[in-house]
DNA sequence: AACATTTGACCGCA
DNA sequence: TGCGGTCAAATGTT
């Protein structure tokens, strides 16, 4: 294990101690809400389930290939977000090579079904600062695919990009695939926890209702798209309408259990980590396909140009944050 | 003004 | 030569 993701585990843990200290505190405290202790019980399991998956991927990154989707969701986010190799320009030399590595390059698959009645009217949201720079009609497909860019390409040289296409017998599906790996740290710059904590927590509690709320109205689903299944998810959708209910929705599972599932989509969110993608030292493709279940609402953003890659800036609601780690 | 998106042009590869 | 991927100028947005 890197020294890096040594620090992000102690981070993780270290923060869960202090979120496990503040719901001792909110438990003597008769004022507090019970939406307040639920949210910290929330946090708390997903500082732990993050720090265990960091441990899981590590192991499993190890051998540079996972054997099976479970495995591959154990490691969640791990091949892009937590390769620990030192700095490099994959992507770059892409520029120049690319055929060559990708070809060679595993080619893995999740689908995330949203549930219905959700609208698409936020982007989807992968954690990251995505920024359009093309998109092409596609041989054979109905809509273009578009082509996004880390934001932060030019400030900070990450150079993860990402191809955006619906689907086109579904096009309520959307397929995302990933290439290169970021190497900015923006994502979690989002957020500090020492922020005035009253007025932070309060909103904080919020947006991880609604984050946890997204999650959990997410279904993951391995998807064999080809060669192999793909290990990991590098992102989360959120692209659904929150209700004003507490009650998560009842997860409609595969094979992973509940907490499997969340964990794996919301670890893959380095931001939620803290993380950044280390490059790795070998460039890798991910793919992952966002299902949407057909909604209702067919909202427009769901159109050709894909509103979820132009938008996937990050959505600062996430509150794992990490102590300004990073920032 | 700074940033994001659009879109036709360009380029490398098969 | 056609296709997928990227560039970059024009345009739009904040």
């Amino acid at each position: 294990m890197g020294e890096w993701e040594q620090r992000n585990l102690i981070n993780e843990l270290t923060q869960g101690r202090e979120l496990a200290r503040q719901l001792q505190a909110y438990l003597n405290s008769p004022s507090s809400s019970n939406e307040n202790r639920e949210l910290l019980v929330l946090k708390i399991q997903a500082s732990y389930q993050k720090a265990l998956s960091m441990l899981n991927c590590n192991t499993s990154l190890s051998t540079d290939q996972p054997q099976s989707s479970e495995l591959a969701l154990g490691m969640s986010e791990s091949p892009p977000s937590h390769s620990v190799s030192p700095r490099s320009e994959d992507s770059d030399r892409d520029f120049k090579e690319p055929d060559k590595k990708r070809k060679a390059l595993p080619r893995w698959a999740r689908q995330v079904k949203v549930t219905p009645g959700t609208a698409l009217e936020e982007p989807l949201d992968d954690g990251f600062s995505w920024r359009k720079y093309g998109q092409k009609d596609i041989l054979g497909a109905k809509y273009p695919r578009g082509y996004y860019r880390c934001t932060h390409r030019n400030v900070q040289g990450c150079l993860a990009r990402k191809q955006v296409q619906r689907s086109d017998e579904d096009p309520t599906i959307i397929e995302i695939t990933y290439r290169g790996t970021h190497t900015c740290n923006v994502a979690l710059a989002s957020r500090a926890v020492s922020e005035n904590q009253e007025q932070q927590t309060q909103k904080q509690s919020q947006d991880l209702l609604l984050s946890f709320r997204r999650e959990l109205e997410v279904i993951t689903h391995d998807l064999d798209i080809g060669d192999q299944a793909y290990p990991s998810f590098p992102g989360y959708p959120s692209n659904m309408k929150v209700e004003n209910s507490l009650v998560f929705s009842p997860p409609v599972m595969g094979n992973n259990n509940f907490a499997e599932n969340l964990s794996s989509s919301r670890m893959n969110s380095d931001h939620l980590l803290g993380n950044v993608d280390f490059p790795n030292s070998e460039p890798r493709q991910l793919t992952a396909i966002y299902q949407t279940a057909a909604s209702s609402t067919n909202s427009p953003t769901v159109g050709l140009d894909f509103p979820f890659g132009g938008a996937d800036e990050f959505h600062p609601n996430f509150t794992f944050d990490n102590n300004g780690f990073f920032s």
